[in-house]
DNA sequence: TCTTTTCTTGAGCGATCAATCAAAAATTAG
DNA sequence: CTAATTTTTGATTGATCGCTCAAGAAAAGA
């Protein structure tokens, strides 16, 4: 009958997380498109039909990618800040200040996979380009939402443009994972994350 | 002999500044690799043949639809703010507010081409890649020496960090065009400029 | 007219793309 | 042990990639 059972069958003979890390690695620094099966496998260091029968193909590699992308340290310190802070302002600050820090960290590929993976797609990946562009507008829509709930208690002033002051921050940090990728160290940065937060409309 | 002579010969068929003009809107819309040399024959009604003999190869044609794109209204309104503003916060101001109103504007592809054409490269494409960083790298620091001279000028304070404050106008621009191709409007922009123009160190 | 030059046409080049297949290998169940 | 199940291997698929070539067509020069 249909098995599906995990413990029968030859065992797969690489670690399927470091194999994931590897690709989340490629996709971070040249993109879908320009990132080939190719590409994966070598550094994966599996061939193709290991590739296909562990992530079923390129586009489903890449969204567990993005996923598992998400669950960095470099990947999910923005979600992270939104979590963690007690206020609107302090949300924002931490997101540019660490921004500066994250982005041009030589640790790792430059910027920001969400912003600058599927930005060139060809018409027949434009289902990928949608998935990432869905998933920045979901976190702006977070952050406003977040903005907002920082109004509602008081640590944003009920006149601020809550809307506005989250497209300003979104705005600021897509430019900042662009400027790393050119080159911009984090003290530059962290100089534009200042400006960027002396907008704010601080209560204190 | 060599020839050399431009009115010897079969005629060229086609128009030349219309074909390249084609060529712009497809690497606008979906950039470098993205864009084939059969999407692009298809578009600029030629063959493959024509096109090779009128523009070198993918490459020489994209650098030259980079620099037909400067001249056009919407991709050569960032350096006409430069050359044509009496003072640096005036030079700043319609770089911003322009770029609301340009990036998202339907009549052509939204955003920047300079800053999102070649953001997802192969291996063997990198030179595209650094064609378009270093272009946005020497915009970075003319705009620099434009704010340098502002400064000299007495229209932005002496302490004003001239190279944070470009770095962050250059950061929101290219934050705009990222955010006009996820569907910000002109709208929603506007307000985002007015938000980075509210950090200038102004003397009126 | 006849030659020379340049462009267009249509076919097709080798390389690479994502993806697949059959067979061998490695495991568990009985 | 044998049978069933799953993965790995190595070769290979059809499609598309950027690009080129030979032949024909359209112009100018002599």
């Amino acid at each position: 009958m249909l098995a599906m059972d995990k413990t029968r069958g030859r065992p797969r003979t690489f670690d399927r997380e470091a194999a994931l890390g590897s690709a989340v690695l490629l996709f971070w620094e040249h993109g879908f498109e320009a990132t080939s099966v190719g590409d994966l496998t070598q550094a994966m260091g599996i061939r193709p039909a290991s590739l296909y029968a562990a992530f079923g193909d390129k586009k489903a590699l890449f969204k567990e990618a993005v996923e598992a992308y998400g669950r960095t340290e470099a990947g999910g310190f923005l979600a992270r800040a939104m979590e963690e802070e007690p206020t609107a302002y302090q949300v924002v600050a931490r997101m540019l200040r660490e921004a500066a820090q994250v982005y041009p960290d030589p640790s790792h590929p430059a910027g920001c996979l969400t912003i600058s993976a599927a930005t060139n797609v060809t018409v027949q990946d434009v289902e990928i380009g949608t998935f990432l562009r869905d998933l920045r507008n979901a976190n702006l829509v977070a952050l406003e939402e977040r903005l907002r709930r920082g109004q509602e208690e008081g640590d944003l002033p009920e006149g601020a443009d809550v809307g506005a002051l989250a497209s300003f921050v979104a705005t600021v940090i897509q430019g900042m994972s662009q400027q790393a990728r050119d080159g911009a160290g984090s003290a530059e940065l962290a100089r534009v994350a200042e400006l960027a937060l002396s907008v704010w409309p601080r209560s204190t």
